[in-house]
DNA sequence: ATGCATGAGGG
DNA sequence: CCTCATGCATA
């Protein structure tokens, strides 16, 4: 519905900035947040798209250079894209029957003025602060290490994702729901929390403490901590959570599971998994105590995606780019395309995930 | 631990 | 198309 959010300085010429959710608290660490932001915009004078295409190329190149005096010859473009032509069993028609009041509140998407792009010219790209992608936060190498190596995944089908949980989250997303409002709570949190945050009902309470930035993290440790300690893997976790048989949840993989322990989900990502991984640890704590009951793992193995690797010198540019302008029209993701000589839809969704990237980053710079 | 990808839900 | 939550494949 309605944001709140009424902080967020932007600046005049800001094409867009998908502000909201997280209007949870601070006022203070604007500046903060201000800071580790790029910061686009300057001139709008120049002239074309394609002077900033070049631009962003020429300079992209001459870091390369200054770096490593290593030039390419040709592309590098080393995608083996399979599937995406053939999408293999295309039986996955995933019958969801999602019931969730999804309310979004989201104001502009392609808020595309005539053209940002254009009217930079070099001096904007000398100021471009090029992110550097350094989410790796997981130190828990340990488990995480055993986890990536085994991957006992319990998951088999090819297409057919079995979002056990998937869009539960979902709802709790979109912000400001009335009971998920933000933390910094008077009261007790922190370390030791006390109730896995059930109600005598039973019932998930999202109350102040669950939504904390602090607590989020400190259970986040904790939680790798214990696991290890029992001595399970990020990929056992993950397909254990389908034997809690709680409604609506069903498997995770390895990877939600990781970036859970290393705090890389989304904010209100990591509010929707909390409970669902308290109980699975306090379960699992419990079950040791007595016996190891059976474990379930069949799998049966298929479908081999490929996946699309972007080379340096491209994915310089392309930082490049996002950094005058994170939310290109279709026409200069397909002028990028053909500049870097990427598939249209590779150059969309990187952008996708630099946008989901950035975002996660800036939030945990403000906190 | 992470990069690129898919898909649901919403416009 | 986008945003988000997630996952497969990989470095």
């Amino acid at each position: 519905m309605m944001s709140m959010n009424s902080k967020q300085p932007h600046f005049a010429m800001h094409p867009s900035l998908p502000e909201h959710k997280y209007t949870t608290l601070h006022s203070s660490s604007e500046a903060i947040r201000r800071a580790c932001l790029q910061t686009p915009q300057s001139n709008i004078f120049a002239s074309l798209d394609e002077t900033l295409l070049a631009r962003a190329e020429a300079l992209a190149a001459v870091d390369i250079a200054v770096s490593q005096g290593k030039t390419h010859p040709f592309k590098p473009d080393a995608t083996y894209h399979t599937m995406s032509t053939v999408p293999c069993s295309s039986t996955s028609t995933v019958p969801l029957a999602h019931h969730h009041h999804h309310h979004h509140h989201h104001h502009h998407q392609n808020l595309e003025p005539p053209d940002i792009m254009d009217h930079i010219s070099s001096p904007s790209l000398s100021l471009m602060s090029s992110a550097h992608d350094v989410a790796g936060g997981g130190g828990g190498g340990g488990g995480g290490g055993g986890g990536g190596g085994l991957i006992s995944t319990s998951s088999a089908h090819p297409h057919s994702h079995m979002h056990g949980l998937g869009h539960l989250s979902h709802q709790a997303m979109s912000m400001n729901s009335p009971l998920t409002h933000h933390g910094l709570l008077p009261g007790h949190h922190g370390g030791g929390q006390g109730g896995p945050g059930l109600t005598n009902n039973g019932l998930p309470s999202i109350n102040d403490s669950d939504t904390d930035p602090r607590e989020l993290e400190a259970f986040a440790e904790r939680f790798k901590q214990r696991r290890i300690k029992l001595g399970v893997t990020q990929a056992d976790v993950g397909s254990a959570l389908a034997n809690l048989k709680i409604p609506g949840v069903g498997s995770l993989s390895q990877s939600t599971i990781c970036r859970f322990e290393s705090l890389t989900l989304s904010h209100n990502n990591m509010i929707a998994l909390k409970p669902i991984l308290q109980a699975w640890l306090e379960e699992a704590e419990g079950a040791q105590r007595e016996k190891m009951s059976k474990p379930d793992i069949f799998n049966g193995g298929e479908k081999k995606r490929k996946r699309t690797s972007i080379a340096a010198p491209e994915k310089r540019s392309l930082e490049a780019y996002f950094a005058v302008q994170p939310r290109p029209s279709s026409e200069k993701i397909a002028a990028i395309a053909e500049k870097l000589d990427l598939k249209k839809n590779v150059v969309r969704v990187w952008f996708c995930n630099q946008r989901q990237k950035q975002k996660r980053l800036k939030f945990s710079a403000a906190h």
